[in-house]
DNA sequence: ATAGTTAGCGTATTTTTTACGTTAACTTTG
DNA sequence: CAAAGTTAACGTAAAAAATACGCTAACTAT
C-alpha cells in the first residue's frame, strides 16, 4: 500500500475471501489489523485480504496479486462473486483513520469487488501467510471484522455452497491426492449437512474424473482407503450441459 | 446526466442488460446513441442503458434508477451479475469523446457494475422506453455496441440461462397470466433448445406454484389453452434446498 | 365438412436417488 | 493375541424422476 511508483485508484478495491480446508474445518484467511489511530486509540482486529487497485490495473489481476502477496501462490481458483458499494460501508471512524493512515490518501467512498478463492493449505503457503500477518480462522469462529467484511464473507460462503453443488470445485481445497472420505467431509462441512457415505461414493465414482491411485492410506486405525486424484481433462470432456431445470 | 445538483462519481457506473420477451423472441433494451464528436464525426450506434452513480448513491439504487428512468417501472427483477473493470475498456476515441461531452467530466477509467433485469414488455412501458430513445432488439441481432457492452450482454445472457435452470424467474418475463406453451417457448428461446411439450407440462405442473385460472385463450386456431399464474408465496413455502450436487 | 393446429392426458421404460445391509482391513486396547 | 472399534468398499431393493412416445380434444381457417 502506498508503495512509491504504484499509484492507487482510491475509489475501487478488491477483497478476497480465501477459503481453506484443514482438520475437517472450513477456514478463511484473515489479516490481523493492528494500528494506533490519531486519537491514540488502539485498533486490533481482523479484515479480509484486499487492496486498492492501482491505476491501470485489472480487477482480476489486483485480486490475484493480493492473493499471491499473501500466500505466495499463483494460478489459484479465484472468482469474482459480488461487488459491495453501499455509500455507508466505510463509515466507522476507526476504519477511515486506518485507511487514511495506510494509504496516505483521504479515502472517501470505496466500491469493492469481492472474490473468493479456494486454496489447498500447505505448510509452505501457511507459513508464508503467517509471515504476512494473516491467520486461518474457522468459518464458525470469525470475529467481528473491519468494514462490511462480515457481510462479504457470508456472501462468499453462500456462493461457495452454491457452486460446490454444481461444479467440481471441492478438489481445489484438497491436496493432489485425497481419499473419498476427505472429499465427503469437505462437502459435509461446507454444505452443513451429513451425507450417506455409500451413496456419496456411488455418486462421485459414477463420474469418470475420479482417478484411483495405487497408493493407500497407512497408519490409520481402520481399513486404509485408496487415494484418488481429480482429472480435469476427463471432467471437461464428459461434462454435459444438463438441459433440465430444477426449482 | 450532468444534471445540476446531482454530482456524479466518475469512476463507477452501472450498466443494465434489460431482457424482455415478445413475439417468441428474447430481446434486450438498447439505447440509441447519436452524437457528433469534436472532429465532426457522427456517432450513431447503440449502448446498454447505464449511468455513472452519483455521490452517495448505492449501486443497486443507481441500477433501479436507470431502469425506472428508461421504462417507468419500479420493483422489477434486477440482479447484479458481474463487474467489468478492464483498464482498456474505455479506449475507443469515440467513446471517450461521447463520455466527456455527455458528462462534462474528463472521464478516464471506469469500473462498471453490471445488472440484468427481466421485464414484462407492455405497450405502456414500451412506449415509455421508445420516448427515451431506446429500442427492443432481438438478442440474435444485437449490433456492435459501444464500450465493452457486447461482452456485458453475452455475459448477462449466460447468467440468465444459468439462473433460469435453477430458479423460477421465467415468469418475470411474462404477463401476470400466461399459458404453459408461452412459458415453454420462453424456456426454449432462452436455453436454445427444443423441449418436449408433454414432459415440460408434467414437470412444471408437478410444482404447486402454477395456479390454473378459469380463463382460457380465445380466438386461437386450435384448442384454447388455460391461463396460469405463478404464485410466489406457494413457491417460497415449498422450495427445498436440494442437497444433491450435479457436475 | 375437412384439414390444420396446439392442448392436455396418459403409459411404458430408463435413469437417478434414497435407504439401508454386510464384509474387509487396519489399529488400539486389555 | 484376541477382541473391540473404526472406516472402506461393495451390494441390493424400492422409490422417485427423467425420457420417449401415443392419442384424443377443441378450436379456426378453408
Amino acid at each position: 500500500m502506498n508503495v512509491p511508483g504504484r499509484e492507487i485508484n482510491p475509489h475501487i478495491s478488491v477483497d478476497c475471501v480465501i477459503f481453506g480446508f484443514s482438520t475437517n474445518q472450513l477456514k478463511v484467511l484473515l489479516i490481523k489489523r493492528a494500528h494506533t489511530g490519531p486519537s491514540g486509540k488502539r485498533i486490533k482486529d481482523h479484515k479480509l485480504p484486499g487492496d486498492f487497485i492501482t491505476i491501470n490495473e485489472d480487477l482480476d489481476l489486483a485480486a490475484s496479486r493480493t492473493l499471491e502477496e499473501l500466500t505466495g501462490l499463483k494460478d489459484i481458483y479465484l472468482q469474482q462473486f459480488a461487488f459491495f458499494g453501499r455509500p455507508g460501508r466505510i463509515s466507522n471512524r476507526v476504519d477511515i483513520d486506518w485507511l487514511n493512515a495506510t494509504t496516505g490518501h483521504e479515502i472517501q467512498r470505496v466500491v469493492t469487488a469481492a472474490y473468493y478463492s479456494l486454496i489447498n493449505i500447505t505448510e509452505t503457503n501457511s507459513d508464508f501467510a503467517i509471515k504476512n500477518n494473516a491467520a486461518w480462522i474457522d468459518i464458525q469462529q470469525v470475529p467481528d471484522l473491519a468494514f462490511d467484511h462480515d457481510t462479504i464473507i457470508a456472501n462468499g460462503l453462500k456462493h461457495l455452497q452454491k457452486t460446490l453443488r454444481n461444479e467440481p470445485i471441492g478438489f481445489e481445497l484438497l491436496p493432489e491426492k485425497f481419499t473419498i472420505r476427505e472429499l465427503q467431509s469437505l462437502y459435509e462441512v461446507i454444505l452443513g449437512c451429513a451425507l450417506d457415505n455409500r451413496n456419496f461414493r456411488k455418486k462421485i465414482l459414477k463420474s469418470k474424473y475420479m482417478v484411483q491411485l495405487e497408493e493407500k492410506q497407512s497408519g490409520v486405525a481402520h481399513k486404509p482407503a485408496y487415494y484418488y486424484r481429480f482429472d480435469r481433462n476427463i471432467y471437461e470432456k464428459h461434462k454435459k450441459e444438463s438441459l433440465g431445470f430444477n426449482f
